[in-house]
DNA sequence: AATTTTTTATTAAACATTTGTTTAATTCAA
DNA sequence: TTGAATTAAACAAATGTTTAATAAAAAATT
């Protein structure tokens, strides 16, 4: 299904996301792009036909791969819910410390764009493996009862937060950057405790 | 300290902030302000100056309300920790529930202007009366020696996160506005609850 | 108190840039 | 030789800001 992209497509592409990252859809012109890349203006509209059209197939992909990441992890058939905490925490930092920007992103331009974007959630989330596992460890009665969303969004809260933030925790702590992605290495272990303690009973 | 606003001025900056707060600074335009307050487009540089004057004294002034609130909580003399965690979980999510574009605004914005608006951070948080509490606790040995950085991220991520994300807790759990509100309202209790649990040895 | 003068506030129009997009010509590849 | 890719230039609309004229309010003068 997915489109074969030449040359120029790929350089307006990857120019655009990463500019659209950084600034957001608003900020960024069509001749920014056209910059970055180093492609000739026309070629935009050429290919993309409007800047919108170009923003939303980024925006699409982006928040497809933000997903699945999570996806992928809370299905696994294998893996306890405890090894699944882990996984996600250490997956999910190390990719957000690759691209800094990506949890603004998301966050900021989804309010703008509600509904053809979080088409991608349908149900992936809330009818996981990882949930499962959740709602038995509930029935069991080693876990509070208490409506798994809550457990879903913490664990996200307290991974993605932080990145969003950290301009703030940085001037807080005076830290740098180096020492604010150490902090961030440190939760990959502390988050799957927590979460595990804030479920149990 | 504080300037005296005459009538015009205080339309001007309520609209401003309104629109600044749903569309963000790039996707507002003076034209928009001069509409939504009712006032003449010349009137916006006659006062202000600027566009970006203009952002940049709402700005201040929203994440100052932004911080006062917690610092206030933070720093009472008389309250327990356990007591200060509710407070602070329930007047916030009041806070945002009130003003929904608050958190997306303040986080994004906040990051093309790191050094000026973020003064007024200076210590405030790491050394209040909190913080100075948890310490205590780790001494006493009841609770885990973590640096406090964390216990303060945790609070705050498991406030405002779901704000941010709300628009996908929604679709996630097919809510609306108001049962949204509803998860949130019942966070008032278990986010206390559950950062003790944190913390806890 | 009434009138004049000065200052401040408001307005419509204009200005210079910027921005997204299109056109028409040219180059390149099949 | 035909169709696709690329380019420079142009276009129209939008945008932040300024100007110059007018209205309203405040201060000074008679």
């Amino acid at each position: 299904m997915k489109k074969d992209y030449s040359v120029t497509e790929i350089k307006i592409k990857t120019a655009a996301k990463s500019l659209f990252l950084e600034k957001g859809y608003s900020a960024t012109t069509t001749r920014d792009i056209s910059k970055e890349s180093e492609i000739n203006l026309a070629l935009l509209n050429y290919y993309f036909t409007s800047k919108k059209k170009l923003f939303e197939i980024i925006m699409l992909e982006t928040f497809y791969d933000f997903i699945s990441k999570m996806v992928e992890v809370y299905n696994d058939e294998k893996s306890s819910l405890e090894e699944k905490l882990e996984l996600t925490s250490s997956k999910y930092i190390d990719m957000i410390i690759a691209e800094p920007h990506l949890p603004t992103f998301v966050v900021n331009e989804l309010k703008n764009n509600p509904s053809s974007i979080l088409k991608i959630l349908k149900g992936q989330i809330m009818e996981s493996k990882l949930v499962d596992q959740y709602n038995y460890g509930v029935k069991k009665g080693i876990y509070k009862k208490i409506d798994p969303i809550h457990f879903v969004t913490n664990i996200l809260s307290l991974i993605v937060f932080p990145f969003i933030s950290s301009p703030i925790i940085i001037k807080m702590k005076k830290f740098n950057k180096a020492e604010f992605n150490e902090m961030m290495y440190e939760r990959k272990k502390l988050i799957p405790e927590w979460i595990l303690k804030m479920i149990k009973k």
